[in-house]
DNA sequence: CGTAGGTTTGAAGTCAATCAACAGTTGTGG
DNA sequence: CCACAACTGTTGATTGACTTCAAACCTACG
């Protein structure tokens, strides 16, 4: 098990420098990310822009609460928690993004932001500075389209969320975001119905405004109903039609 | 008592009509709305987009769920509540709108859009088109920057509110409410301890993730504590600093 | 002036939180 | 590579904040 773990790490190590160089022309994910809309042309110019980060690990912060941000992160891979604190230094969860999001959209209208971004698995971004795209906005419409449709997106997701936290009950909105991440992989061509979810128990309970114990009680009841099973970040679900139904959507 | 009513409804018809023209350059509300930002000229151009509709009264609805939106609209007066149905057809309130307030930027990037918007007084707003303000983006930047500063405000806005549902109390969540709306009127010059607030007790609880019971047992302590009051739409704030504590700020 | 919708107040009920104790997992330093 | 510490997850018992239900009272509006 201790050789698997380790031969797991050195090829994940070696694989993604060759991979997340990968420039915006040939990305899988541009039809997600800022290109999307995009000529041939003006996807040339966009990538000009993109600085490819270096992998961040676990537990890396790509930015911090107070921090002057000046730039959009596009996830090409990995996954990333944004969260903050609330008056009472408790933690606040405020959204998972994977491969295919943007962050940082929050942030144009504020000199210091009040958000922080954590990878929660090793992670590639691909980062955007404000200033630069602002200017290529100007001349490629499409572009600047793009950017206020992600922002709009941002807003309603937000509200979603709203209205799950107060409309649905425990088991709802467990069955509503197990869905909902589904059907991201989905819409990502990736299989989804089984899948790697690498976030803790604790921080899906924060983001849906539960606790842990609860979130473990429903897991260990879906479990059992065969509807869908989530042990050791493994994401498993036998029966999509229950899931749907019972997230109440 | 209804002579009086009839003075003051024939006043608020004739008095609106003259008040609601003002163009953009002499509007009061203008470093918070769209043209936050813009020079002399600029806003000139801006006030050409603009279509100042009639007034609107309370139950008139702004736009519609479902409804192609190709226009934002900015508050000048009044009172807008934003609100969607859940799959099981009850009403979620996503906010209220006051001058100076700018609706729809969630709908950019939807050709039809789940969101309602209603009169909840009488009303005025300016109308702008989505396709005319994005010509005019490309030859003012600062307009450009503008929108995107709305659209992330919003989003940031609508975090908060997620925030508020899932950590605050009732008794927090209705102190921060009156709060908020304290501070609402404050920046835009009003007076802030004192204000007519046209939003009905059940409407608050919705948006709050409370139900009407509990909204009024609140508002009677507060009273009772001499706090604040907000009886028959006129909100008095007896003591800001204990509001301010109690809304956990 | 009557009525539908909104508000208040009280009593009873409930969903999920809290508290607690233990089991499993992860990561680190010797 | 193991041992231990710190963190994460599970399960049960108890509690509490807010909801639900119910009935009376307002008040706004045609």
């Amino acid at each position: 098990m201790n050789l698997f773990y380790r031969i797991v790490r050195v090829f994940v190590m070696q694989k993604i420098p060759v991979d997340y160089k990968i420039n915006c022309s040939s990305c899988g994910l541009k039809s997600l990310c800022l290109a999307n809309g995009l000529n041939d042309l003006d996807i040339v110019q966009l990538d000009k822009l993109v600085d490819r980060k270096a992998s961040l690990y676990k537990g890396d912060h790509l930015y911090s609460d107070g921090q002057h941000l000046k730039s959009f992160f596009a996830i090409k891979g990995g996954i990333i928690k944004v969260y903050s604190f609330d008056s009472e230094n408790k933690e606040v969860v405020h959204g998972f993004y994977l491969p295919g999001d943007v962050l940082g959209l929050d942030s144009l209208a504020y000199n210091s932001h009040p958000f922080n971004a954590v990878a929660l698995d090793v992670t590639n971004v691909c980062e955007i500075p404000f200033n630069k795209l602002e200017q290529l906005t100007k001349t490629i419409p499409d572009l600047n389209n793009q950017l206020l449709n992600l922002m709009s997106q941002e807003i309603v997701n937000s509200r979603r969320h709203s209205s799950l936290l107060a409309h649905k009950t425990a088991e709802q909105k467990l069955a509503f975001f197990i869905y909902l991440m589904s059907s991201k992989f989905k819409s990502r061509g990736y299989l989804h119905t089984q899948f790697r979810l690498n976030i803790l128990h604790k921080d899906v309970a924060n983001y849906l405004n539960l606790t842990p114990e609860t979130v473990s009680r429903i897991l260990t009841k879906f479990n059992k109903d065969e509807i869908v099973s989530w042990i050791k970040k493994e994401v498993n679900i036998f029966n999509e039609e229950a899931l749907k139904n019972m997230a109440g959507e």
